[in-house]
DNA sequence: CTCAATTTGTTCGTATGTATG
DNA sequence: ACATACATACGAACAAATTGA
């Protein structure tokens, strides 16, 4: 009957949770301001079309991140507002991506020397002849894991850095060397979910949405010399960009 | 006892559905290959730490979605991939963005004449001092809609434009008004969770991601006269860029 | 052809979580 | 707070189909 059955049913979410996000977005984007006493019970009831333990559940869960505060007699309230990390500005060039990762804080947590060869896609280049070394690691910061990098690197550039590889970002490194030519560096960006592997080091749910960065650098004989697929916490992830940066201000076309 | 289990508990999805979402990945990156026998039930029970009866929920959810197919005493094959829509290529260019939605197909699905401002984040420009209108637009692709536009238009553009504005995206119209000048298009992109008006539209589940773009262009006074909020289906979203497609090959630093 | 091993399919009982009114 | 209904998850046992010795 109601237009919302339909949508609850899309997803196999449990219902309170749905209406959580639902009430934690308000909060997220301002629409419900903090201090503010929030719709009763009885008009979040109906407003969603859920019973009222379903409401009180959502409310309970909010109240135990720290962003509603119930009180018997008088309503509900917003304390507070949901904690995003958006400091991470993914860069849309390659000397600033090159400079921002130069000083990250990395834990390998794992290393491959006789690693599969990366799957590549069209226009992605052409696989190495001497294959892959399989470098795994995650970035943190201020303590918390934001970011694992599985990095397929080629083994001739691989043993040109010697032990470098080990405990610092390969990028800045790779940038450096004389004899190396970097012709692309193919960056796609897209939505995926957590694997166990990445739920467990990015202490995330399997299965939940994370920012997914792939970047290849192909060198002048079109080689794909470095394959990073990286899984970024969706909370973290931002990519700002002034589309006029390069070309300037943009006056009417006034034909 | 498991390392799985405390990654279960961080997410509140039921279980089959997590270790389907966990498959369907392996599935779609070729871990597993389309027509291969995958692990039988006995593997994937001790694998995933996890009932048979799970496992084979979570089977059923990908035999239903064409990914799987059992055969009792045979085994359990991978019968397909799972469908993407990648083709939405986001740009990073003004002009490639203006031109590639030109010929978007959209339905205004909601208009505001008395409109609310939209909220402006430090470095968005000032609010138009005239108000806003507001518009809301639904784009589809072969019959599907990938993306819902919340678009905040200041009044004094939207009166310029007339009735242009309810069939057909904005920005081009804009980019044509011989005495508006452009001065800068924000872009900020992150990962977000569908509202229920968002869900509705892009036919999703309540509080499943979305891939969010936010732009917002101001003109040579510093007035936010286009303020877009995108949120797209994370399965057409990918944004391609070639980090070095403008200064050019790197060769190697050699200092 | 039969037998045994392998593998998926089904069912039962129990416990807990979700959602309604 | 209560009664009710249904979904989720476990473990274990048993049934049915396939395969190869």
């Amino acid at each position: 009957m109601n237009k919302l059955t339909s949508i609850y049913d899309r997803s196999r979410v449990p219902l309170y949770i749905q209406v959580a996000s639902v009430m934690r977005q308000r909060i997220d984007t301002g629409h419900w301001l903090e201090g503010d006493k929030i719709s009763t019970l009885e008009e979040l009831e109906k407003e969603f079309a859920v019973a009222r333990v379903t409401i009180r559940q959502a409310i309970e869960l909010l109240r135990e991140e720290g962003l509603l505060n119930a009180q018997q007699g008088r309503g509900t309230f917003v304390s507070g507002k949901p904690k995003h990390n958006r400091w991470l500005n993914l860069a849309n060039d390659f000397d600033v991506m090159v400079s921002s990762i130069k000083d990250n804080v990395l834990k390998r947590v794992h290393i491959e020397e006789t690693a599969s060869s990366p799957e590549l896609s069209e226009g992605e280049g052409q696989l190495a002849e001497d294959g892959y070394v399989f470098l795994r690691s995650v970035q943190y910061n201020s303590g918390e894991p934001f970011s694992v990098v599985n990095l397929h690197l080629a083994r001739s550039i691989f043993d040109k850095g010697g032990k470098q590889f080990m405990h610092a970002a390969a990028l800045p490194k790779i940038v450096e060397m004389a004899d190396v030519t970097i012709s692309h560096a193919h960056q796609t960006l897209t939505i995926g979910v957590a694997s166990p592997e990445t739920a467990d080091l990015l202490k995330i749910g399997l299965g939940e949405p994370t920012a997914d960065c792939r970047l290849v650098l192909v060198d002048d004989k079109d080689v794909a010399i470095y394959v990073a697929d990286i899984h970024y916490h969706k909370n973290c992830f931002a990519l700002r960009t002034d589309l006029l940066e390069r070309s300037g201000p943009r006056r009417g076309a006034g034909k």
